[in-house]
DNA sequence: ATGTTCGATATACAAAAGTATACTGATATT
DNA sequence: AATATCAGTATACTTTTGTATATCGAACAT
């Protein structure tokens, strides 16, 4: 298991590995932006075809969807398969990468639920 | 301990609570951009000054620094203390959160080292 | 022939995020 | 008087990200 803190913790420690930095902004990239989260957790609930996608993520345009689900694949993080039925139908599944990203979302909650405790005097709700 | 799968797995299950969107998307907020994540790493390497942090982070700009430590300021990730001494000093520090916010980056490290073992034909490294 | 569904794309625009370069004011040093 | 340091700010710009609205093409159904 990585530490982060461990490389990073010192001033005369070892550096943070270079491979850890690329994961990390690996991560950051799949997950930043207005919509990749929202289209993540439909998939996770199980919604898979285009037009359902647009629905269960409120306010999306087919654009962004269209978009979003392209940068997705080309991280390896959904696969698109064909069915050449008539209408012709698509199907976005998340890959086993794609779905372990929970851990990563999870590990975000518990820190946002904790710091919303601590920082009490937040504004926004 | 939060589990993200298990309120967005199935379709019939319990919605997943409001205050774990918020809570993830407050995280969300916390590290995104270009600069958050440097800005973090330098200050867990004990990087507290204004200068040394420009220096640290290469290429941000002082405009970029200073309007990123404002924001993680309003979001009780870093505390500024100022030591009226001439010439002045002034240090940014992590609070407790900031600190913790190495556990997310751990697990955005683990997910981005496996992913990338997963997904051998990326092109870009 | 006209309309409907699915899975999108096209064009134009607006807003947010980030960059480049120069400058400020207070204090101290030479 | 000129120069340097610290901690930024000011102004103008470019790039990236996201929105709005309309439309496409294939295959049916009526």
């Amino acid at each position: 298991m990585s530490d982060f803190k461990d490389f990073i913790g010192s001033d005369k420690g070892p550096q943070c590995p270079r491979i850890y930095i690329l994961a990390l902004s690996d991560t950051l990239n799949a997950i930043s932006g207005k919509w990749k989260l929202p289209i993540i957790a439909a998939l996770l609930r199980g919604v898979n075809r285009f037009k359902d996608l647009l629905d269960a993520t409120e306010k999306i345009t087919p654009r962004m969807l269209s978009k979003e689900l392209k940068e997705l694949e080309m991280n390896s993080i959904v696969e698109r398969k064909v069915y050449n039925q008539t209408p012709v139908l698509i199907e976005y599944r998340l890959t086993k990468s794609g779905k372990d990203i929970a851990n990563v979302i999870d590990s975000m909650i518990d820190w946002g639920m904790v710091h919303r405790t601590q920082a009490i005097t937040k504004t926004d709700v």
